[in-house]
DNA sequence: ATAGAAATTTAGTCATGGCTAAAAAATTGT
DNA sequence: ACAATTTTTTAGCCATGACTAAATTTCTAT
């Protein structure tokens, strides 16, 4: 059976290997502090997932999923974005606290529970930080936005998809009115890392640290 | 911490505190036929709770909650009822298939999750299957119910609450259109325990056993 | 090329919550 | 009242998934 653990693994190692840190080899170490727990610890699961052939194990080499340890991924990582989805548009749900109320539920639905509310959203490909939704077939696209922290001076933007790591900073973003379609044009930027300008939806304007435009994806004119 | 276990077995000890069989007595057999465990394993789950002190346990002769014991299966049991209700009337979930979702579900949601849920219900006091919901205090009540199993000939009736144990025998019920509110006469009893005859909204006639009788309560006028 | 540092694995421990088999206590029938 | 049966507990085992400490492998810098 497919215990909690076992999916909460999948389903971090299928992110590991898709972003763009780690150029692609999830090791050990990437595993087990993205889970929050001791490398010893992350071994002992990888050879428990290699052993149920989830995953390609090279010890001392890092991780890749089989074409079913991916499919329980994209499973898991579908239940998550439909409840995240389903949060926030019926029940009310500010952007900070989807993620963890999602994590806990996501393994306690049923096929029946992700059916009804995929269907109540309207079949959703995206999802409420604007990350793609898979199908329930497994098929997902990866749209390459560019991150805010990017742009040139001048250049104007919609915002398409942000960063759900850190709860403090999606509750700034929501304060700021930084949300899934807004338009935001950077009016100047700061030498030396520093922040840059930022004029939202043609209003305010406001100054934004590079660590937040960083996880701020966008899709430029 | 509350782990799933503590959570199901204090449940499970409280509804059979107040069940009309086993005469007040909760003894380590029936609690683990209950939970569909050896009986040796009750007596490990039980000696621990009595360690954290949510149960009085008696080697030999029973087990009754503490009041903190109580509060957690009355937690637990609101979680259940409100998830329960919102499954049916929020998601479209039929009665049969409601117990086993929340099952999973109770363990699962914040006290956030359980709050926007009872506002968007609109704060209501009988769950689907018309079992009273605890109050976020711990209050409840136990109306009195008569089984319509033991409803004289001619007498009339309104369903108030059914029994979720038998995910096939709601199934039953909801075909014959046995609901919460429906009106229901005895129109003949047959002897020897045998099935009785029922009007169902003064409209069509169903030949009713005693077993499924026996799991419907009813007001009577 | 190799020493030192960093990453990884191995070995052994722990808590949780199941299980079976055997022992002990309580209940029942005559 | 007491033997037989039933119920309950004890003892010991197992899988899961954490942990630390120690050993091993790989990487890095000179």
């Amino acid at each position: 059976m497919l215990t909690q653990a076992i999916e909460d693994y999948l389903k971090a190692i299928y992110k590991l290997q898709h972003s763009d840190e780690h150029d692609g080899r999830v090791t050990t170490s990437v595993i087990a502090s993205r889970m929050e727990v001791a490398a010893a610890s992350a071994t002992n699961m990888i050879k428990k997932l290699a052993e149920l052939n989830l995953l390609m194990y090279t010890p001392y080499h890092g991780v890749e999923l089989t074409a079913s340890g991916e499919k329980i991924a994209l499973e898991t990582i579908r239940h998550h974005r439909l409840i995240e989805l389903y949060l926030s548009q019926a029940l009310g749900y500010s952007w900070d606290q989807i993620d963890a109320e999602a994590d806990r539920l996501e393994h306690a639905i049923s096929e029946e529970f992700e059916d009804r509310i995929d269907e109540a959203l309207g079949y959703p490909t995206v999802g409420a930080h604007g990350e793609p939704i898979p199908t329930k077939q497994g098929q997902i696209e990866h749209p390459k936005y560019r991150r805010l922290s990017e742009l040139q001076d001048g250049q104007s933007a919609v915002i398409r998809r942000v960063s759900d790591r850190n709860p403090q900073m999606l509750r700034y973003m929501e304060n700021l009115q930084l949300r899934l379609g807004t338009r935001v044009e950077v009016t100047a930027r700061a030498p030396f890392n520093g922040p840059l300008q930022l004029k939202i939806d043609a209003a305010k304007e406001v100054s934004l640290g590079l660590e937040v435009a960083g996880s701020i994806f966008v899709e430029a004119d």
